[in-house]
Order: structure tokens, then sequence, then C-alpha cells
RNA sequence: GGUUCCGUAGCUCAGUUGGAUAGAGCAACAGCCUUCUAAGCUGUGGGUCCCGCGUUCGAGUCGCGGCGGAAUCACCA
């Protein structure tokens, strides 16, 4: 049947209803409309249709009543257009009917495509960097980290499913003081300590002596007080801040045996975080490291001071004046030379264009930065990189607990580690609580319980809006009910679960048989949610927010979970209507497991 | 003080380019397991969308001005 609605199946309903409209209203009141007076949403549920034309703009033409031309057009749609199946006016909104035919027919191309992606491609693929983690070696991986990681990862899944060719990038920040800190702590308090004799994790060691300097050096600043020293006479001449520099300085110069210390104590620190990340299941395709690019920094910063484009102070520091851009002024170089964060941030990036010539540089770093990254970008277009308009800060929002802020001097940060662990001991106890997986291995149960306690983490961070400061409320964390990860792991379980039992039955869902079937409200409802995944994935990736994937993943297991609810699925006796809620409970299950996977969240087949 | 961001139910959050009676979850209360997984479903209560003015047929959404909060304006990273 090639009729019109077969011809339409494919393109968006809201396109050929604009055109359909377009038509009447020349027709009918002899005028040309443009396109964004045409206005077409989605019903609202507590209305009767499917699709809404506001009808207010179209009032100048045909010089009546909202509902007289509501009416009008309504009547001319459903002659001419066999997909409408009636209409009803309300106020301004004329509220079109389409029939339950067209939606079988919609609902069965979509079920049988071979990805459900397919239509979120871009039509000009481009290169992108995708930076995120950018951790410091002298501490683990915190709360605000995952939320770092968390939506980097997501970003760069939802970026390449839409057909960008993304390169994970990841840039750690292995030098400086912060760093000689615990190396010196570790130095005099560590009595040659190493993560293989005390059993603890890499990064956990050097932060329990980053933390120890900072104790030790805190009794040192108020000893010096004391006898009458000011603050910051005190925390510059306290003996292990003079030793940390004294470090620092050995560093730059190159002494072996520092190095080698650096070295070493990095690598414990790597091997730390190379199971968080692992865990947290997230990766890098390219790891820079800032003791490798601050000296590009420098050398590109040299060559600007002398086309003019930057100055030199008195003291020999240099410096950029933006007040033009309207920034200010911004130190690049010390007055003794050395080099500051945006010294290397500059050589990072430069460093970066050379070696991918990308179209668009993101990076996911928290909205703390904003002023840094807008100084950044000012100053490399000043310098004359015109690819610098694709340097894009994705700006996300602090996570705060309860309290307030995480601060590490009142021991309220969030590790990393700890956290997902209790996430999992907490998946474990609700799933054997609930015990129903008593015929699985322990290894079995071991990988669901992750699945859950992961799942949870990263549901209940990705959910929130990127840019938005968010609260992490432990208790609420361990919810799972609601609008939560294991909400959507279980509906997907869910219908696995409805196919093992068809297997064992001997059904199978079939094409063709479709057409035939009478699908009810709710059926329809989950169609039109379906039909909104390519375009939902697309506004993630336009709008650079997993958030989206993540709402949308939920409502689309609430309204499931209603039809599951409503209809029994293999007790339909009519053989047409079961294969429909067979077809469509898996078109469900595979898009409810492709937009969890974009959010890098994993789906257990049973819990 | 300058700049940027935020302000929606008791709490945590949704709310597409301005559209109809502003939605979920949690918490509270009341129901639903002999039937495909009750980590589910249904119902009840809960709102000055921070305030004011403006633009518009129409503003939670846009503009201006306040108020409140956060971040930042380092020879830290």
């Amino acid at each position: 049947m090639l009729s019109l609605q077969a011809e339409i199946c494919y393109k968006k309903m809201e396109i050929v209803l604009k055109g359909k409209i377009k038509e009447a209203v020349k027709i009918l009141y002899n005028s040309e409309v443009t396109d964004d007076l045409i206005q077409i949403q989605e019903t609202r549920k507590d209305f009767k249709g499917d699709f809404t034309l506001v009808v207010f703009p179209l009032l100048r033409f045909s010089k009546n009543t909202p509902e007289n031309t509501g009416e009008t057009i309504g009547n001319y749609l459903v002659d001419k257009f066999p997909a409408i199946s009636g209409f009803n006016v309300i106020k301004g909104f004329l509220n079109l009917e389409i029939s339950d035919t067209w939606w079988v027919e919609y609902f069965e191309k979509m079920a049988f495509e071979k990805s459900h992606l397919e239509n979120c491609q871009v039509s000009n693929p481009e290169t992108i960097l995708v930076e995120y983690s950018s951790p410091n070696t002298n501490k683990p991986l915190h709360l605000g980290h995952i939320r770092n990681n968390l939506l980097g990862y997501s970003l760069y899944r939802i970026l390449s499913a839409c057909g960008h060719k993304v390169v994970k990038t990841n840039i750690v920040n292995d030098r400086g003081i912060h760093i000689c800190k615990s190396m010196l702590a570790w130095q005099k308090f560590g009595n040659g300590e190493t993560p293989q004799s005390s059993g603890m994790k890499g990064d956990h060691l050097v932060g329990k002596y980053y933390v120890l300097f900072e104790k030790e050096y805190r009794i040192q600043i108020e000893k010096l007080m004391i006898e009458g020293i000011d603050e910051t006479e005190a925390k510059n001449s306290a003996p292990l801040m003079r030793e940390t520099r004294e470090m620092l300085l050995k560093w730059e110069a190159g002494d072996n045996e520092i190095f080698d210390f650096w070295k070493m104590m990095n690598s414990w620190v790597y091997a730390g975080f190379d199971e968080t990340y692992k865990k947290l299941g997230v990766d890098f395709d390219k790891i820079y490291y800032e003791s490798d690019t601050y000296k590009i920094g420098k050398e590109i910063v040299l060559s600007a001071l002398k086309e003019n484009i930057l100055y030199r102070n008195d003291d020999g520091s240099i410096w950029a004046d933006l007040s033009q851009d309207g920034l200010d002024q911004k130190l690049l170089l010390r007055s003794d030379g050395t080099a500051v964060y945006m010294t290397q941030d500059i050589g990072t990036a430069v460093n970066r264009f050379n070696e991918y010539k990308f179209d668009k540089n993101i990076y996911v770093v928290g909205n703390e930065q904003n002023y840094h990254f807008q100084v950044l970008k000012a100053l490399l277009k000043r310098m004359g990189y015109k690819w610098a308009d694709g340097l894009i800060h994705f700006s996300y929002g602090m996570v705060e607990l309860p309290e307030g802020r995480m601060k590490s001097r009142e021991g309220t940060i969030v590790d990393a580690d700890d956290l997902m662990k209790e996430m999992q001991e907490t998946a474990m106890e609700v799933s054997l609580e609930l015990g129903k997986l008593s015929d699985f291995s322990e290894e079995e149960k071991e990988d669901i319980f992750r699945k859950i306690g992961l799942g949870a983490l990263k549901y209940y961070i990705l959910k929130v809006d990127p840019r938005k400061n968010m609260t992490f409320n432990p208790v609420e964390s361990i919810d799972f009910n609601g609008n939560t990860g294991p909400f959507i792991q279980y509906t997907y379980a869910r219908i696995k679960s409805v196919f093992r039992k068809a297997e064992q039955m001997g059904i199978h869902a079939e094409q063709g048989t479709l057409s035939e079937a009478k699908i009810g409200i709710k059926g329809i409802e989950l169609i039109k949610l379906l039909r909104k995944f390519s375009e939902t994935v697309s506004s993630a990736a336009t709008g650079y927010s997993p958030a989206i994937i993540a709402n949308y993943c939920y409502e689309l297991s609430r309204e499931y979970n209603q039809f599951y609810h409503d209809y029994s699925i293999l007790g339909e006796d009519d053989a047409a209507l079961r294969n429909f809620r067979l077809v469509l409970s898996r078109l469900t299950s595979e898009v409810i497991f492709t937009g969890m996977w974009l959010l890098g969240i994993e789906m257990p087949e049973r819990m």
C-alpha cells in the first residue's frame, strides 16, 4: 500500500503537517505563510489528539476567530490528508488526531531499523577532542572528579554516536609546588613506605602525605605567628615551605635524584588512578602531561612577546593586556621566568591542534574556571590562531553536600573509590533482601551488584543539568526507587525476563503482522516517546547535555512500566496483538539500552 | 566593586524555538502481588515559578531594574 501514509512514514510528521497547513492557508485564505508562523507541537496529554497547531499566528490571514479558523483548517486537513482521522479545537489550539493505522505503520518501520542512532548522524562530521578528568597527582580522585569523568565520557559517546570523530584526552597536572609537598612529606615522615609495603592504593598513599604536609605546615605557621611574625610572612618562611620551594627549583633544574623520586611517586599515583578509571568505566585515547607541555607554552609566549602582542614589566615578568576584550591584565611568565597555569594551557592547545587539526576542542572543566578559559581563548585569538574559535569550555557546576561545599580541612571530601564501593555494597544489600538472585553464582551476583551500584551513582549525577551546581545527598543517592538508575535498569531487566519466558514458550517477535493489531492508547503513547529518541540524542549532542538523555530514559521507563502494568504481553490470545506488544517491548528495551549506553551505564539482564 | 552562572512543591530536580489547567521523584497518607520481576503500578495532599516593570493575543521561558546565592577577578593549579 503505497499510500500517502507510506510516503510520509519516514519523514517527521511535523514537517509534513507544516506543508499541508501551508497549502491549506493558501487555498483557504489565499495567503503565503512563512514557516515560522506555523507552530506545531505535540498535543498535551490531557487533550484528545496527537499534534497541535497553534492558530493564533494565522489569524491575520483568516481574519476570523481562533475557533473558526481552527475549525476551517481542521476540516480541510481531514479531507485532504488520510493520516489525520479527526480533530478538535479548544481555544486557539487545533488538535489533530492521527489514525492508528499510521502509527502502526510508522512503528513497524522504526522497530526494525538497523540502528536507533541512524537519524542522529550529522551531515558534517567533525574532529572533536574532549578533555576531561585532569587530575592532580598529589591526591586521589573525589566526587567532583566523578562528575567530571562521567560527563566527559558520556559526551564522548554521544558525539561519537552522532558521527563525529572524537578523541578522549586527559591532561595530568603532574608538576608544580603541590606535588613537591607530598614528596617532601614522604621524605621526612614516610620511612620508605610504599604501596606494596602498606597495602594502600598509590594515590591514597601519596594523598596521605599531602594531608600530612598541610598539617605539619600549619603547625609551623602557628608557631611563627606566636613569635610575632605576621601570617603572610609566616606562610612564606616556614621551613617546610622553604624546603618545598627548593625541591621545585631542583626539579625544574633537572636534578636527577629529585626527578627519579618524582617519577616513582607519580607512578604510584597513576597505578591508583588506573584502577579508579577502570572501575568507573572511563578511559582515554591520549594522555598529556603538564611536565611535557609547559615548555611549549613558554616558547610561544616568548615569541609573541617579540611580535609585541605581549609586554614585559619592569621586574621582567611577561603580561598580556586583554582590556580591549573586556578582560584584565594577565600574567604569563613570572619574573623568574617560570611558567604559570595559563602558559602551559596555551602550549597544550597549540600542541593539540598541530597533532589533530581539530574542529572543536572541548574542555570539561568546572565553572570555577570560566574566567580562565575566556582568557585562554582571547589570548590564542590575539596570537592569531583562528582555530581558537573551536575551543569550548564545557563548564559544569560544582558538587556540593547537603552541608555545603566539600572541604579537605573539614574532612568532608567524598573519595571516589570509597563512594563506588559503598554504592556497590548498598546494591548488594538491597538485592539480597529482595532475594531474586538465588540461582546465581557469587561471581555473577557481584557483577550485577556492580552494575546496579554504579548505575545508581552515574545516573544520580548525570540526570542533573551539567551547568548547574548539584547537591549530592548520600541518603538519596542510595535510594533505588523512582527517578533512579536502578529503576531504569529494572525496567530493562523486566523486558528481558519477558523474552526469556517467550523463548521457553516458543514465541518470537515477528515483522509483518503489526498492521492487524489494535493497539491501545498506552501503546501509542509509547510509540510517540520512542520516536523522540533520535532527536533527544541530537539535542544532547548539540547542547552538550547527557542529562537530556538521562531524563528521556526515565520517562520512557515510566511509560513502559505503565504499559506493562496495564496489558498482558504473553498472556494475550490475539496473536497479532501479542506480537505488537512483544515488538514494542523489544524496541523499548533496545532504546533504553542505547540511551543508557550513551551515559556509560551498564544494564543487567536480571536483577 | 567588575564579570559569569543560578533562583520552580518541605527536599532533589524536569520544563525544547514564548503557547492550553507548571510536571516527576523523594518524604507523608490511602490502595494494588493466585496472573510476563511489587527495585513496579494507582490515588490524595502539597506552588506568589525570588520580587517589580516592560515586550506580546499569550511569559517559568525574552528585555530592563532590584533581592538572594555561587564562582571568579593570584607571580596557585
